[in-house]
DNA sequence: GCGGGAGCTGTAAACGTTTTCAGCGTGGAC
DNA sequence: GTCCACGCTGAAAACGTTTACAGCTCCCGC
């Protein structure tokens, strides 16, 4: 662990200047002759430059951070995985922040920012940016990208799914099965996404004339546990149902167990759609059918909107959203084969009954 | 995004010299009023310390990179978790580099070390610690934790799985369950853990008294897909056989996927057990029974052993190694339910195999 | 009254770069 | 021969800290 050479020892060791080995080794126009004397020396020497040193003088740190809540949920790893992608094609490092879905935490990683050690910042808050975090948003010295809605009129990149679109594709799908009788597994309403979601599930009944029955909404949180015993209570409460849309593909598993250990049939007695496509969803036995919000694609569109920002701070904030899918597998009577097919099929009749208001042929 | 304040501002503004600043916010000794006057210019102005010029000064960054081959193999991310909790306890923050598994990207990321972003790497090369690594890792100018085999006598911190071990306790268990014709679908034996996986199948055979049958063996990578190409081959040569040893559980995955297609039970006709017990094992369906390699334990050791060393950097190289279990689910008879219970049972029953070279009672 | 220690504070160097600016030699134009 | 432009190099400042060291003030003891 001996000190390594520095700028100054190729300085001596070639009889020039530091600034001219500097100049060298950033390729600025210098005479043949030097640039040579430079190269070897450093060769010999084994010279890499020290990235620290570099970050001070340039105010660049060429590292990006990307703070979740959970590394655990496959939602986020999708998203590690592209983010890192991006990020290395162009030359950024990647720093992961884990907050535990805390928004103090989250709070506290945007604080951080002004300790610069990072150029750039990507945050997905759990429960969407609020009160707390939009003051440290707007006045962190470096640009962040929020993965999640945020306040109307936030100044700042935003990448957002868009969950109300994907209910109501889910939602449409099993009613285009026969199935009548609909039950919502949802996460907490205090969630951005339980919230959307709650919503989305309303709407959709009306686009397609059905009723609203409070006693078909069971909340828990986004877990496969809480998942189960949500759905144990609502089989118990409203046992004739014959769907149940479920917010996350975890609470989806968790409603699989539940039904397997009653005996009752999926598809067959009751159609379940789950909401991520994660890989879960088509580890699953039945494989489940869910909806794709893009969470790949998120990631990437997150990294590239803070990769242009950094290029030039002067952009207007942008919004880039992200249209979601259907993957229609075993678990509403689909098969995994046309699985592709039918999501594009899906994202159609969305849109048809996104833009006809329900009134579909 | 205005240049925020240095501890210039505050001694201007507190009428006072850096150095006096600087002794304030470190804490060290200093008249009442000067603290006073140092506490207050900062707050007014909202001072935080730049990391980078801090970290040049004491040639410290408190970062850490975990390099591994891909984000997202469940594996990993069990390990990332928890070295980003330890980290984080202990103050450093963690860095991700993905590898792609490629050796020459290894290399780089070692190479880069040199750069000094970091003050210390955990890496998990897949294919083991090469010749290629070998000079990398001894000469980096930071400490360095490998995650996985490597050369006898390298001086360098390690955590290791038992593969072997692993293998012995599944085969017992399958040994155990009655059946005799058991297959072996693996990695590339040129990864650490394929040529650690064949040679254990092996030994559990003479072990256990059963043949070994070449044509039992199939060898593909550690994924889905491959998995099920190579359990498809695997059946069609040897129809007859009762279980199917798998290198990982998405091996394992694969191969539920043929059996159901080919609408043969498990586990009644064939059982099945995976390795690295991820989360998938628990979801798929039947429930899949597998060898846990302890990866979530394996991350926090290799953080500990790291940050142990960044405390006192004359340490001895340490080699920690994580014991095996088998988690025993339904793809082998099992259930859920019984998971934790047979977790031990199997683990001393291991060691009893292992111990009694193949003489149990 | 003076020497000297205790207790603070300020000056300046250092960490390893990049970059501005001035200096120097060369060669060409006049 | 003078002047200037040009091409190159080196000195030095800057980035924002920490810290060794010297200097100051105060007070005490003699």
């Amino acid at each position: 662990m001996t000190e390594g050479p520095t700028i100054t020892t190729i300085a001596q060791r070639a009889g020039l200047s530091i600034a001219s080995v500097s100049r060298v080794l950033n390729g600025l126009p210098t005479r043949e002759d030097t640039v040579r004397r430079v190269m070897r020396a450093a060769d010999e020497l084994g010279y890499v430059p020290n990235s620290v040193a570099r970050s001070l003088r340039n105010r660049r740190t060429h590292q990006i951070a990307f703070a979740l809540s959970d590394i655990g949920n496959p939602v986020y790893v999708a998203m590690v995985r592209e983010i890192q992608a991006v990020l290395k094609a162009a030359g950024y490092r990647l720093l992961l922040h884990s907050t535990e879905g805390d928004p103090e935490d989250e709070v506290c990683v945007l604080r951080g920012l002004r300790e610069r050690y990072v150029d750039g910042l990507i945050i997905s808050p759990l429960r969407g940016v609020g009160e707390e975090h939009i003051e440290a948003v707007t006045t962190a010295r470096v640009p962040v990208v929020v993965v999640g809605p945020v306040p109307e009129g936030t100044p700042v990149d935003t990448v957002r799914g868009d969950s109300r679109t994907g209910v109501l594709l889910a939602m449409d799908h099993l009613h285009g099965l026969g199935r009548r009788r609909i039950g919502l597994l949802n996460g907490p309403l205090g969630t951005a996404p339980g919230a959307a979601r709650a919503a989305a599930y309303r709407e959709a009944l009306e686009l397609l004339g059905l009723p609203y029955d409070e006693s078909l909404v069971e909340v828990g949180d986004f877990t496969r546990d809480r998942g189960a015993r949500a759905a144990r209570a609502l089989l118990a409460r409203a046992p004739g149902l014959d769907a149940l849309m479920c917010a996350s593909d975890l609470i989806a598993l968790g409603a699989l167990d539940v039904l397997r250990e009653q005996g009752r049939d999926v598809p067959g007695d009751v159609a379940v759609v789950g909401m991520d496509d994660t890989e879960l969803a088509s580890v699953a036995w039945p494989s489940l059918t869910s909806v794709s919000l893009g969470w790949a694609e998120r990631g990437r569109a997150a990294a590239r909107l803070l990769l242009d920002r950094l290029r030039d701070g002067s952009l207007p904030p942008r919004v880039v959203t992200v249209e979601p899918g259907l993957m229609v597998r075993c678990s509403t009577g689909g098969g995994p084969r046309t699985a592709f097919a039918t999501r594009a099929l899906a994202r159609a009749s969305a849109r048809a009954l996104a833009l006809a208001g329900g009134d579909r042929p």
